[in-house]
DNA sequence: GATTTTATGTACCGCTCGATATAAATACTG
DNA sequence: CAGTATTTATATCGAGCGGTACATAAAATC
């Protein structure tokens, strides 16, 4: 055992905990006040184990993205580019309304707009999102290289395609829409993508 | 003249300034600073003429829905279902990427997730957008009724799937998607839709 | 058991938040 | 002119923000 007082919380729960709050309130409107009544702990405890506030949301958002955002990765290694689309939508229907977390993405709602102060994290979330249609976009190109999709297709087109109607899910998941409902867009959405030979 | 001293600003321009703020700020991360100093009065001034913060950002979003919402209004009166989903989401691309005003969409960005003393505001802006879905909707249940949409068509999902690409489009445009990425994705979900007959 | 190291709880820091009290300034009214 | 009404600018207010100093508590080390 390491020398000192042993940490009387547990320092995962606690980042559990705390992955809530910003997924419910975002970064700015989530305070301190409510991080640390939710996680158990006190100031100092929070400050000596995460850093900062901004650190706190950093670590996570890394939890969020490696656990949430598995369904992403897996869709990825779907057999055709149809089946990545109805796995990423139809899967991402199920995250975005899980019962028992909050409803839509934390990194859509995370800081879509905000104060100066937290302008890098709205930003980083942005990047973020770039990267995972980026993703689906090399997946794409596979895809088109593989003769999957349309010679004549145009994968940045599809992935930007794929990207808003799941960012449009998680929008209308975080005002009250189902799982019905946004399975339901994602067929419709289904629809325009081109059929795998 | 009316009684006492005139006030020594343009109120309209004032509310216009303000709905810059919050537009790309959301309504919490503008704060009474940035609004003031954007507005070129001082915090009393703000407060006779407006009421408080809250009561500004509601003027400051019924005038963005009378007027960068006009476009959405102008789409309804389309003579074909495809044609209003044309008109909204081409011209909806058009509006989320105005080069002199702030991107994305205020509906969907100015409360999406927040604290708790934002929250009304948050859920006024997803009523809002509710009222705008039941507007598509309603104009497709006609459009099915004349015989425009397929009998087998369901208005609903159409209308949950085209506010939906547009709120994806809003996120897509506030993260730096461009005019022209918009309107790739607005021909894309186009495919989906049902042709009128 | 004394010392060292780390975590905890309390109480507080400076700052900014949204919101106002107050008084000077500027118009109309009689 | 005096008197009234309204807006202006200054200078705050109390509350909450993110962040910390400090003393105490609890463990390993010597």
């Amino acid at each position: 055992m390491a020398m000192g007082r042993p940490r009387s919380f547990d320092i995962d729960e606690a980042l559990n905990r705390a992955l809530y709050v910003f997924w419910r309130k975002g970064y700015e409107g989530a305070s301190l006040t409510d991080l640390t009544e939710a996680m158990g702990i006190n100031r100092p405890s929070l400050y000596a184990a995460f850093g900062n506030k901004e650190a706190l949301f950093r670590k996570a958002f890394d939890r969020y993205i490696e656990e949430k955002g598995a369904y992403i990765r897996n869709a990825l290694t779907a057999p055709t580019a149809r089946q990545v689309v109805e796995r990423l939508l139809l899967d991402g229907a199920d995250m975005l309304t899980e019962p028992n977390s909050p409803a839509g993405c934390l990194a859509v709602q995370g800081a879509l707009s905000c104060g100066d102060d937290a302008d890098c994290i709205r930003q980083e979330l942005a990047q973020r999102r770039a990267e995972a249609e980026g993703w689906v976009r090399e997946r794409f190109e596979r895809a088109r290289a593989e003769g999957d999709l349309p010679a004549n297709s145009n994968p940045a087109d599809l992935a930007r395609f794929v990207a808003t109607v799941a960012q449009g899910m998680a929008v209308q998941a975080s005002s009250g829409a189902t799982r019905a409902d946004l399975r339901r867009v994602a067929e419709t959405a289904l629809i325009a993508f081109p059929k795998s030979n």
